[in-house]
RNA sequence: GGGCGAUUAGCUCAGUUGGUUAGAGCGCAUGCCUCACAUGCAUGAGGUCACCUGUUCAAAUCAGGUAUCGCCCA
C-alpha cells in the first residue's frame, strides 16, 4: 500500500457505501442453513411501516448489529431477521388524512379502494426505515425481510386466531373499551396515555324520590336527626357532568355512616326525570367528593363493573362520534360531548341542582396516536382471554428460561403479567388482518375458519358475511418471532433459529411486544421466543426530555450518519449505553466516536509504515509469535499482556450486554496503551533498525480491529483491506481468544517503572519550563539491579531519550547539584538543570508529593496497627497493604532527602 | 398511591460481587502544527461521591430513612 491512498483523515462516506455493497454481494448476512456452526438469531422488533428512522431505532439497530457481528466473529451461524409491521391505526390515519384533503372519508371510497391506497402507501414507505438501517451498517439478512401482512404471515395470524378460538380463548362480548372518536376504533389499554388536566369538579344534587325523603323530625335514627346533610337529596361530585344523562344509580360505600340509611332508596335523575337506585358498593372511595358517586355503567370502566355486579341498566348516551345519542332527552341529542356538558351544566344550574364547581386536577385518557380524548364506552368487541396464556409466560421468566437485562425489568414484566386483563383485539379499521369470523344472515351462526367458507355450516345458506373488523396490530407482532421464521409451516429456519437468542428493545415495548410474544411463543410452539431480553436506554435530549420528533426535540440519526459517519455514531451510542434507564444525547457527543475513528485510522496509517518491511519479508505470523514469546522484549510482552486483559474484558462485557464497558475498554486500550505508549516506542525502535516488534504489533492491531468491528464495521473493513489481511472480509475473521500465559509481575513492573520515569522527567520539564527542543541529562539512583540494567540497556535508553527528550542516562549514588528530582518506585531520577532550575518551584513540587504520600502512609499505618483489621481482613488485602507500606515508606524517605538537600 | 432510575470534577457520565491515592470524555490552564493523527501531543488544576442514621476492621459501593429530579403503572 502507499500512503497516497491512505489520507490523513478518515472520510467515511464512500467507504461505507463500498463495503455495504461488498457485504451484500458476498451474501455475508445470509446464513448457511447447512453449516455445522452453532446458531445465533435476533428477530428485529419490527418498526412501523409508515415511520422514518429515529434515534431509538439507531440505538437499537446499533446494539443488535454489534451482537450479530460479535457472534459471527465468534463462529456462530447468525441470522438477523428484519421487517416491518403494518401499524394498523397509524397507516390508516395517514390514508384518511389524504382523503380528507380531498374532502372525502373512507366510507365514500369503500373498503376495496381504501386498501388499494393503503398498499400503495406501504409500497412507497415500507423500505424507508430499512434503507436507513443499511446506512447504519445493519447486517440484516434482507433476503428474509418480512412484513406482517405478507401472505405467509397473514396465514400465520389467521392460524393463531383460529387456534385460540377453537380453544375457547377468543370470545366476542359487550364490554367497556377505550374508544377513540377520531380514529373511530376501539383501542387497548396500552394505547391510552393519561395526561394531567386542569378541569372542574361539579357538585350535583340528585333529589330523593318524594316518598323516600328523610324527615329528621320523624326519623327514629338519632344519627340522621343530627345529620348536617340535607335529607331531601344526595349530592355527588363528578368530572363529567354530561354523562349523568346515562346514570343508572348512585353508589355509596357500605361503610359510610353518612349514607347508611339511604341505601336502597331512590333518587330522581335530574334533567332526565328518571328514578335510579342508591346502592352500596365497596369500590366507592369515601374520600372522593361527597362520598356518593354517580354510576354511568356504559361510560366508565369502574361503573361498568359496578353495573355488572348490581345488574344495572347500561344506557349508552354517547356514540362513536362522541355525540349524545337518542337515549338521552331530546334537547341534548346530537350534541358533541363538549357542547352537551355546557348545556347540562347550565340546565342543572337553572334547575337548582348545581351546588358548586371546584377547580380540579385529574388525568384524562388520550389516544396515543392522535391525542384525542378517548371515550370509555360499552361496545361489542373481540377479546383474547389472557389468564391461561399468562401462566406459562410468567413461569418461564420466573424460572429464568428467559432473562431480562438489566435484571430489574423482570419485575416490571411480572407485575404487569400478574395483573393482566383480557385483551381487546378487534379494531374498527380496514387496514390490517380482517377477523376470520363469518356470520350467517339466515341462522345467525358464527364460523371462525382457516379458509373463507362458501356457505353456512349450519343451514347451508350462502348469505354469509365476514366480520368487518381487523385485528390489533400487536396481535400479529405477538407471533412475529416465529411467523417470520415460517410458522405454521415446519421450516428449517424455525427448527434452527427458534428460540431466538435475544430481543433487544426499549422499555415501552415490554408489554406491547415482549409479554405478548412470550405468551404466544409458549402457546403455539411450546418454547420461549427468546432467551434474553435486552432493554436499552431511553434517549433524552440535552434538556433531559425524551426525544420526540413531533415536538422537535432531539437529533436526526440520518443527519448524524451523513455528517460523522455510521461508525462514529454507532461507537458513540454504544459507548454511552450503560445500565442506566436513560441518557442524554446531543450532536457534540458523536465527536467521541468520530475522533476515535480518526485515531484508529491514523494508527493504521502509522502501523502500515511500521510493519511494511517485515510483512513483505513474511515475518510476523501469530504461530511464530506464540512459540517465541520468551524471546520477546519486556515491552512487547507488556502490550501482549494488556491486550490479553482487554480481550477478556471486552468479551465478557458483550456476553452480558455491557456495551459501554466493552466500548470503553477498547477505547482506552487502543488509544492510551497502544497509541500513546506502544506505537510511540515502535516508531523509535524502527528508526533504530529494530523491527522485532512487528509480529506483536501485527497481532495486537489485527485483534483490535476484529474486536472493534462490531462497533465500527466500515472503518475496520476498510483498514482490513488496506492491510491485505485474510480472510477476504473482516466479517469472516476470528474473535481473539485470551491466551494462557502470564507476565511475571516483577519483570512487568520494570516496564511500568520506565513509564513512570518518562512521565516524571516530562513533568520536571514542563514545571521548569524547559524549552521543548532542549534535551536534558538524567541520572538514576537505585539499588534495584534489574531496574538499573533495564533502564541502561541500550535500546531502552533510546526509548527514554526520545520519549522524555533526554540526551544521556547515567547511574549515580548522589544527587548532582542544581538538579530536579523525581522519585519513582525504588529509584530516584535526577535532572541537572544548571541555571534553569527554579528552587521555589522545586521545593513546592517535592512538598506536595511528600504531603500526599504522608497522608496515604498515615492511613496504611493506622490500618496495619488495627488488630481487627489484621484478624478479619482477607490475607491478600493485608499483604497488599504491607507491600504498599514498604513502597511508600521508601518513597517518602527519598522525597525527604531531596527536600533536605534543597535547604 | 405503587414501582423504577438518577443525585460522583464546571458539564455529560463510568465505577461487576465492600479493600491501592474514586476514573473517563468534554471544558479549563500551560506549552507544542514533534516526520500517524491539531478530529492531535505533552503536562497540570479540579471531587466533604445529595443528606442523615446504621452494618462492618473497612462504605461511592450494603441496609433504613430524608430531599430534589426524571420515567413507568394505577
Amino acid at each position: 500500500m502507499n500512503t497516497a491512498d491512505f489520507p490523513t483523515r478518515y472520510e467515511p462516506k464512500e467507504i461505507e457505501k463500498k463495503w455495504y455493497q461488498f457485504w451484500l454481494d458476498n451474501k455475508f448476512f445470509t446464513p448457511d442453513l447447512s453449516s455445522k456452526k452453532p446458531r445465533y438469531c435476533i428477530v428485529i422488533p419490527p418498526p412501523n411501516v409508515t415511520g422514518v428512522l429515529h434515534m431509538g431505532h439507531a440505538l437499537n439497530g446499533s446494539l443488535q448489529d454489534i451482537l450479530i457481528r460479535f457472534k459471527k466473529l465468534q463462529g456462530f451461524e447468525t441470522l438477523w431477521l428484519p421487517g416491518t409491521d403494518h401499524a394498523s391505526i397509524a397507516t390508516h390515519n395517514q390514508i384518511e388524512r389524504r382523503l380528507k384533503a380531498d374532502g372525502k372519508t373512507r366510507f365514500d371510497i369503500g373498503r376495496e379502494e381504501f386498501l388499494r391506497l393503503a398498499w400503495d402507501w406501504k409500497e412507497k414507505h415500507a423500505n424507508i426505515i430499512l434503507e436507513q438501517l443499511k446506512t447504519l451498517g445493519a447486517s440484516c439478512d434482507w433476503s428474509r425481510t418480512r412484513f406482517t401482512m405478507d401472505e405467509q404471515l397473514s396465514k400465520a395470524v389467521r392460524e393463531a386466531f383460529v387456534q385460540y378460538y377453537e380453544k375457547g380463548l377468543i370470545y366476542k362480548a359487550y364490554y367497556i373499551v377505550n374508544w377513540c372518536p377520531r380514529c373511530h376504533t376501539s383501542i387497548s389499554d396500552l394505547e391510552v396515555k393519561y395526561k394531567e388536566s386542569a378541569t372542574k369538579l361539579w357538585y350535583i344534587k340528585y333529589p330523593l324520590k318524594k316518598s323516600e325523603i328523610l324527615n329528621p323530625k320523624s326519623e327514629t335514627n338519632p344519627k340522621l336527626q343530627n345529620s348536617k346533610l340535607k335529607t331531601d337529596f344526595v349530592m355527588v361530585a363528578t368530572t363529567r357532568p354530561e354523562t349523568m344523562l346515562g346514570d343508572t344509580a348512585i353508589a355509596v360505600n357500605p361503610n359510610d355512616e353518612r349514607y347508611k340509611d339511604l341505601v336502597g332508596r331512590k333518587v330522581v335523575l335530574p334533567l332526565a326525570n328518571k328514578e335510579i337506585p342508591i346502592i352500596a358498593e365497596s369500590a366507592v372511595d369515601m374520600e372522593f367528593g361527597t362520598g356518593a358517586v354517580k354510576v354511568t355503567p356504559a361510560h366508565d370502566p369502574v361503573d361498568f363493573e359496578i353495573g355488572n355486579r348490581h345488574k344495572l341498566e347500561f344506557v349508552k348516551v354517547i356514540n362513536e362520534e362522541a355525540q349524545i345519542t337518542d337515549k338521552a332527552p331530546t334537547k341534548y341529542q346530537g350534541l358533541s360531548r363538549e357542547k352537551a356538558r355546557e348545556l347540562v351544566v347550565a340546565d342543572l344550574e337553572a334547575g337548582g341542582y348545581l351546588e358548586k364547581i371546584e377547580d380540579y386536577h385529574h388525568r384524562v385518557g388520550t389516544c396515543v396516536r392522535c391525542e384525542t380524548l378517548t371515550e370509555p364506552m360499552v361496545s361489542l368487541q373481540w377479546f383474547l382471554k389472557t389468564k391461561p396464556l399468562a401462566e406459562p409466560a410468567i413461569k418461564k421468566v420466573e424460572d429464568k428460561t428467559t432473562k431480562f437485562y438489566p435484571e430489574r425489568w423482570t419485575k416490571v414484566y411480572l407485575d404487569w403479567m400478574y395483573n393482566l386483563k383480557d385483551w381487546c383485539i378487534s379494531r374498527q379499521l380496514w387496514w390490517g388482518h380482517r377477523i376470520p369470523a363469518f356470520y350467517c344472515d339466515d341462522c345467525n351462526a358464527v364460523m371462525v375458519k382457516r379458509e373463507d367458507p362458501k356457505a353456512c355450516d349450519k343451514c347451508e345458506s350462502k348469505n354469509i358475511q365476514q366480520d368487518e373488523d381487523v385485528l390489533d396490530t400487536w396481535f400479529s407482532s405477538a407471533i412475529w418471532p416465529f411467523s417470520t421464521l415460517g410458522w405454521p409451516e415446519k421450516t428449517k429456519e424455525l427448527e434452527q433459529f427458534y428460540p431466538t437468542n435475544v430481543l433487544s428493545t426499549d422499555p415501552d415495548i415490554i408489554f406491547l411486544w415482549v409479554a405478548r410474544m412470550i405468551m404466544s411463543g409458549m402457546e403455539f410452539i411450546g418454547k420461549v421466543p427468546f432467551y434474553d431480553v435486552y432493554i436499552h436506554s431511553t434517549l433524552q435530549a440535552e434538556t433531559g426530555e425524551r426525544m420526540s420528533r413531533s415536538k422537535g426535540i432531539g437529533v436526526d440519526p440520518v443527519v448524524l450518519i451523513d455528517k460523522y459517519g455510521a461508525c462514529a455514531l454507532r461507537f458513540t451510542l454504544a459507548y454511552l449505553e450503560t445500565e442506566n434507564q436513560s441518557y442524554r444525547f446531543w450532536e457534540k457527543k458523536v465527536e467521541i466516536g468520530r475522533n476515535f475513528a480518526n485515531k484508529i485510522w491514523n494508527a493504521g496509517r502509522l502501523i502500515a509504515s511500521l510493519v511494511a518491511g517485515s510483512r513483505e519479508q513474511g515475518a510476523g505470523s501469530s504461530k511464530e509469535l506464540l512459540t517465541s514469546r520468551s524471546s520477546l522484549s519486556l515491552v512487547d510482552n507488556g502490550i501482549l499482556g494488556k491486550f490479553n486483559q482487554t480481550i477478556e474484558i471486552v468479551t465478557g462485557a458483550l456476553d452480558r450486554y455491557a456495551y459501554s464497558v466493552a466500548a470503553q475498554e477498547l477505547y482506552s486500550f487502543f488509544w492510551h496503551e497502544l497509541c500513546d505508549w506502544y506505537l510511540e516506542m515502535c516508531k523509535i525502535r524502527q528508526r533504530n533498525n529494530d523491527n522485532s516488534f512487528a509480529p506483536t504489533l501485527d497481532k495486537v492491531f489485527k485483534g483490535c480491529l476484529t474486536m472493534l468491528h462490531p462497533f465500527m464495521p466500515f472503518l475496520t473493513e476498510e483498514i482490513w483491506h488496506k492491510f491485505g489481511y485474510s480472510p477476504e472480509s473482516i466479517l469472516q475473521a476470528q474473535w481473539p481468544i485470551k491466551e494462557k500465559f502470564e507476565i511475571r509481575n516483577s519483570k512487568f513492573e520494570i516496564v511500568e517503572s520506565m513509564r513512570e520515569l518518562i512521565v516524571g522527567i516530562r513533568n520536571i520539564r514542563s514545571e521548569m519550563r524547559i524549552d521543548i527542543n532542549k534535551k536534558v541529562e538524567c541520572y538514576i539512583n537505585t539499588q534495584n539491579k534489574d531496574l538499573a540494567q533495564f533502564l541502561l540497556d541500550e535500546s531502552n535508553q533510546k526509548l527514554i531519550f526520545e520519549l522524555a527528550k533526554v540526551s544521556s542516562i547515567k547511574q549515580t549514588d548522589r544527587r548532582p547539584s542544581q538538579s530536579s528530582v523525581s522519585v519513582i518506585k525504588e529509584c530516584e531520577v535526577y535532572v541537572p538543570l544548571a541555571g534553569l532550575i527554579d528552587f521555589d518551584k522545586e521545593r513546592a513540587r517535592i512538598k506536595t508529593e511528600i504531603e500526599s504520600v504522608s497522608k496515604e502512609l498515615d492511613k496504611i499505618n493506622h490500618l496495619l496497627a488495627d488488630v481487627n483489621f489484621l484478624n478479619k481482613a482477607k490475607s491478600n488485602v493485608i499483604e497488599r497493604e504491607k507491600e504498599r507500606l514498604v513502597d511508600l515508606q521508601d518513597k517518602l524517605t527519598r522525597l525527604q532527602q531531596a527536600e533536605q538537600a534543597l535547604k
